[in-house]
DNA sequence: ATCGGATGTTGACATCGTACACAACCTCGC
DNA sequence: GCGAGGTTGTGTACGATGTCAACATCCGAT
């Protein structure tokens, strides 16, 4: 009707991305704890039921979030990857891998440690693996050289997220890049 | 009263023990997300109210049972230390490490990605880093050498378990147990 | 213009974590 | 013995959450 507040609206127009991106503001202030379905809607302004409309439950949307974590983690690890030396280029891979996940922690718990565990090798390990090919050699083949080095950083990563490791902000991201650096190069040294 | 059930004592003995061991149990079939405060209270047969006579809340019962986890993590990584030869030796803590997430993956999950995320280095810390210290050389420092270590089976653990990895009961062991390996030999070798 | 599917709303229910007040029990000093 | 006082467990209640069922509103194709 005209007289009504256009923010007022009975249809959102893209519910289903502000959604998503109210979940993931949510996540990044509050952590994983805070993060709930009917939190989301309120933001968006909208009823407890209408995310239903979108997403089968809860765990679908946190889904969603995780994907659109995993295609940023991919951006930047595409990013990082761009040095010609191979080891000097997993390094920069392994520091811009622990920097997503200290940036945003709660998103890279959900991403990983999540309900949703699909078997899905992504766009991120593809690019990984094309870096660890250029260093595996018979001492190690490509795919345990490549599962080595995303185990690396991923423990790290977790390892620091959880404060298990007296390492915060740059000191974190030094290390990382120390030890993925170490690592490429015993890997190159005895290929 | 002498005519009451011995069962329905109004004491019930030892309900903290009790209180973490059906947290435990209830962990290990149905997940995180049905642990609850007042499940494992019911378990027990006991009041909702009554467990906080022992944990200040929810939290403090996710840590008791975090803590005794570490403790079952230190004594398998104690036994799986029993080789001679170092890069052995870390291989099979690799090995007894990711076995112990494997087979309690929620447990794992918990004391890792759980809420309370003190910096305590722990037992297990401690055994590994004695190992460590076994292989380095000036290549890389005892502190990196034994972080990349623990870091390397950590991220493995937790990569296995979120099923990012296509890998399975004996053939998740037995990649950790090569990949650890092939690892400490890199380190040996250049030290 | 209208009809149907997509989108949102209201109300209700079970469950959860937790606060407050009260009851049963055990352990002392006497 | 026995009663005082602390310890442990109970009952009730409240707000929040995830989800179901039924209903309302809107938009686009016909």
């Amino acid at each position: 009707m005209s007289t009504s507040d256009p923010d007022r609206r009975y249809h959102h127009g893209d519910l289903r991305a502000s959604l998503v991106a109210a979940a993931l503001a949510q996540l990044e202030v509050g952590g994983a704890a805070a993060l709930s379905l009917r939190g989301a809607a309120r933001t968006c302004g909208v009823s407890a039921m209408a995310p239903y409309r979108h997403f089968s439950g809860k765990e679908e949307l946190l889904e969603a979030v995780a994907a659109s974590g995993f295609e940023d983690l991919a951006v930047a690890l595409e990013a990082a990857d761009a040095s010609a030396d191979g080891a000097q280029a997993l390094a920069a891979q392994g520091a811009a891998y622990v920097t997503f996940a200290c940036r945003q922690p709660a998103l890279f718990r959900l991403m990983f440690m999540g309900p949703g565990c699909g078997p899905d090798r992504s766009r991120a390990y593809a690019i990984l693996e094309r870096r660890a090919a250029t260093l595996a050699g018979s001492r190690m083949a490509v795919a345990d050289l490549t599962l080595a080095a995303w185990s690396l950083v991923h423990g790290l990563a977790a390892l620091i997220l959880d404060r298990r490791v007296p390492l915060a902000g740059e000191a974190a991201e030094d290390a990382a890049r120390r030890i993925t650096l170490a690592f490429a190069r015993l890997a190159a040294e005895a290929r």
